[in-house]
DNA sequence: AGAATGTTCCGTGTCGACACGTTGCAGCGA
DNA sequence: TCGCTGCAACGTGTCGACACGGAACATTCT
């Protein structure tokens, strides 16, 4: 407890609570792809002077989340529809690749790991809070992705994880309006058994295929809402 | 030509001069893995404020190349040879997929781009600078996973390279004491020529042995200077 | 002598201020 | 009316200064 009305933030927080902030909102879309950031906004707003704000820019800068135009301002990154076919190439790689790793090298507590993160799910989608049900499907799969024992390709897979995550809050709605969710527990789980059965095709398999779900979801939810023209920060 | 001993810096260059002479630095091995980095050091050598510098930390840090201890000081990325199997694994995946993407859909102009980047290879081992034989070494690749026409793809593959430009670095002298780099001119060549055929899988198969062969050159450095400790930063 | 404690020094994290570049608008000329 | 030029406002890039936190050292106690 202090004097001031809101919390005194210790040293060397401010600038990481910058950071973790906006990445949360760019990630939920309550900053929307294409949206104009400028540092003296985000500092008052978070009642901090520009420095750490303009820190956080930066870090997010290097994770792709925002693009920064030299001496100008810089821009939630926009969600580019026209490469979704090479980020679903790219994904289908990461994820088969860390999911055989983990099929192969999985330890007893590896898989108790993941167990805990494939519950941590199924409750954050009875919550129905979207931030915490990407965030806790994010976590599933790098709770196998750390099973695989490659940072450099964990690291990657991560990246694309988060990029995701956006595309994924982008049709929320649609996917709890025709399916109920349900459908991503069935699967994670029986990746959860292949790697617990150390079979590694069959994790391969069943990795591309939880791509090639979120792909088609995503084009459906595209196809549907084709016309009513979404923001999606392109120029 | 002006006034000033040292041309003056426009409004914008300062940062982005920090960080890309630093970069060099870390990956030419001129700043040393392990390497206490102080920001008031950095500003005096600049000639500018801790800002920038402070800013190509931040970046160095997301490229992975430094490390900031929280509250104290960043140090270079440590070289860690424990992890040097997972390095070669996740360098092997992401060679042999930009390479099999390359084979499947580069262009004519591509072609040009990777030939007129063997040539500049080719002239920088002549030459004989380590770093430009490495940036020379690293912008083939890159011009074939340009061709391969997926930026999430060949953004990772382009962070492993950087962090192998250091391992080059290590034993470049060994290279040149054993092989004399016509070698890997030669497998560059044979790679040049698979992509222009189209040919997937002999291109897959040339990324691979060209991955195996970096591998096996560091490793036999490795064993060759066993005992004469290195210093790799390690703690 | 060894260990715990207080102190001093150093470097980072943060702040407010200033200067340059960019952008949008107004005024002028054709 | 349309295009060019000058002006003003806005935001970033950079700067110098201050305060907090950690680390090494000196000091004191057992």
């Amino acid at each position: 407890m202090d004097g001031d009305t809101e919390t005194r933030r210790l040293k060397g927080t401010g600038a990481r609570f910058a950071y973790e902030t906006l990445r949360d909102e760019i990630l939920s879309l309550a900053l929307s792809p294409g949206q104009l950031l400028d540092e003296t906004t985000f500092a008052e707003r978070f009642a901090m002077s520009r420095s750490p704000v303009r820190e956080a820019f930066i870090r997010l800068a290097g994770d792709g989340l925002v693009v920064t135009l030299a001496n100008r301002s810089t821009i939630v990154a926009p969600i580019d529809v026209q490469s979704f076919p090479k980020y679903v190439e790219a994904l289908d790689i990461a994820q088969r690749m860390n999911t055989r790793l983990a099929a192969e090298l999985r330890t007893e507590e590896d898989l108790l790991r993941i167990a805990r993160a494939q519950a941590a799910f199924e409750a954050a989608v009875k919550g129905g809070n979207h931030l915490n049900m990407s965030e806790a499907n994010k976590q599933f799969h790098m709770a196998i992705a750390v099973a695989g024992r490659n940072p450099y390709l964990s690291g990657f897979y991560e990246r694309l994880l988060d990029q995701g995550r956006r595309m994924l809050h982008l049709h929320f709605d649609y996917l709890e309006r025709t399916h109920d969710g349900i459908l991503l527990t069935e699967e994670h789980a029986a990746m959860l058994d292949a790697i617990r059965a150390r079979d590694v095709e069959r994790a391969d398999a069943l990795a591309h295929s939880h791509t090639c779900q979120f792909r088609d979801n995503f084009l459906r939810f595209l196809q549907e809402n084709h016309g009513s023209t979404i923001a999606l920060g392109g120029p």
